[in-house]
DNA sequence: CTAAATGTAACTAATTTTGTTACAAATTTA
DNA sequence: TAAATTTGTAACAAAATTAGTTACATTTAG
């Protein structure tokens, strides 16, 4: 299913909420209804890519690294599924034994679907972690 | 891993290849180094999609419904993935379970995704399996 | 020093995807 | 009409992926 990325949103978004004050991944987990594990994992790729900042030991937690305006939902996506996330793959015991012409037709595929992905890729970089939080808030009641 | 497109977008290919005569799962899963079973359910669902005609009985098979001119990446990809792929889900209890802000995040969040894959399969839909064709068989050997 | 927190490895469980077996129904052809 | 071939689909098995859990070393605040 994925719901990494989803996941992964979530834990920004409820970064920007908490405002400068250092969240745990014990209720980050709670408010997502997951594990403490995997809020973890998850945070941990998110600062790699320098979103997150993360603080060891008693009182720790993790802070945004910039400003809910200066974060994409694309700066999210990869930070999660790396730089290509090959949506829509054969397996590599396909790709293997085929023969030249289905070897030449999968390059071709290969070819648009990594344009279809950066096309998808350009929407959620147009959208900031700001506007989500925005747009949300401002739904009715 | 959702090999699924790339299997459905070659058996196409396979078949304008055969130009008219039909093809047997049994040929396409040998070509495809796949299980003829997994050609067939893919197959009806092309099927279903109005993409290609399938013969019951000996000598029955596969044919295209209609030129691969007339047959876009995104007839394929809607056929294959239907209409909502929901490609970055929530799991049904963390949607159930969430308070109203995440909510509202989780529905603005599914709008966005919405967007990005309709994006997305708008690149499919410029793409014919004609000229996937072409621009293979013009690679060099 | 103690308590609280991350970081990560290792494992289990759940889910999804792919492959397989089996067989009824349809169709061709001899 | 009988035999052979092929689809369509259900039911099951196997493989792969994803999510959740346990465990614990390390870090830091107080």
């Amino acid at each position: 299913m994925n719901t990494s990325f989803a996941v992964a949103t979530h834990i920004v978004t409820y970064l920007a909420f908490a405002r400068g004050s250092a969240a745990s991944s014990e209720q980050i987990a709670e408010h997502l209804q997951t594990n403490p594990v995997v809020v973890r994992r998850l945070m941990s790729l998110l600062r790699d890519a320098g979103l997150v900042k993360t603080k060891l030991g008693a009182r720790g937690g993790a802070l945004l690294a910039r400003c809910p305006t200066k974060i994409s939902l694309r700066d999210i996506y990869e930070a999660i599924e790396g730089d290509d996330a090959d949506l829509f793959a054969l397996s590599a015991a396909q790709k293997e034994g085929c023969n030249r012409i289905m070897a030449s037709v999968q390059a071709t595929l290969e070819d648009i679907c990594a344009s279809a992905e950066e096309t998808m890729k350009r929407v959620f970089g147009k959208v900031s972690v700001a506007q989500i939080i925005e747009r949300s808030s401002s739904f009715p009641k």
